[in-house]
DNA sequence: GTTAGTGCAAATCGTTTGCACGGTT
DNA sequence: AACCGTGCAAACGATTTGCACTAAC
């Protein structure tokens, strides 16, 4: 996984190449994306930085905005459920999938070469100039099969 | 595919089965996802059917209740666009995943093989009991890129 | 007759936007 | 100084819900 000073370089530099500025928000939510792994819905992202820095002010207008800006950037990936909102994580290491569990709401990465080349091959096929994709295998997880017995 | 009656007999099952009733609206809503093929939104099935049975009164709450019913009962299959809604789907034709163009948001269906085997075998890895997946390639779809020029 | 389903409108939830002020360049 | 970013609250769009009425059982 790359490094914060490289990644913070980066979004500098992006930030600067389109002629917006670094502001201390849009700082905080980045280093609070690195430092906590897992996915954060934008509510929860605000909460954790309310809870860590509480001296800043920050709206969770500033959240959606900067997560925006981010996922333009490809400094972060995204997984959407449905009207349920989406959960937003760095997206700097390597690239994944997910699972789903249906009934805790709980991710597990995983990735797998198979399929990452196929979705390519298929891409192509359909004359598809190919963004990004996204997978999630949705089930109950083990945890969660126990539970219900 | 299946066919239409069969379709409705089991639906007809599932629904004594829960204590629910067959109404005039379920049945249309099934009738008009069977006979429409694509993709639809709730408001856009619900102005499919104001046009085709201007007689029938319908709002919008019983499209989504119905969606939602179907859903579950795993007669329809959705697809999930962010925020921007869901569409919906009869899901009882042969599985398929989607490329999702991200300018027009057209769907073109595809299926493969090897992909849905992958699938499998890594819900089995991680002990997920796998009750549905999928998968969406986004990018831009070969009559956005022309247009793009 | 009992119970679930309906339409309607109001409520809700996640997200976006307009605006006046404050911070970065 | 110029201009972008911010918080706030209002606006928004998709979806859900409470209610009194209606229809399926």
């Amino acid at each position: 996984m790359i490094d914060y000073e490289t990644l913070l370089i980066s979004f500098k530099q992006i930030l600067k190449d389109n002629g917006l500025k670094f502001t201390k928000q849009r700082d905080i939510i980045l280093k609070t994306l690195y430092s906590n792994t897992g996915h954060f819905t934008p509510e929860e992202l605000l909460s954790i930085i309310k809870k860590d820095y509480p001296k800043l002010t920050i709206g969770i207008a500033t959240i959606y905005r900067t997560l925006g800006l981010l996922e333009e950037s490809k400094i972060v990936d995204s997984i959407s459920f449905g009207a349920k909102g989406k959960k937003y994580e760095i997206g700097v290491k390597a690239h994944h999938d997910h699972l789903v569990c249906i009934e805790c709401a709980k991710l597990i990465e995983f990735l797998d070469e198979t399929i990452e080349l196929q979705q390519e091959l298929i891409a192509k096929k359909f004359d598809f100039k190919m963004t990004g994709h996204n997978m999630n295998i949705m089930g109950i997880c083990k945890e969660c099969q126990k539970k219900k017995i």
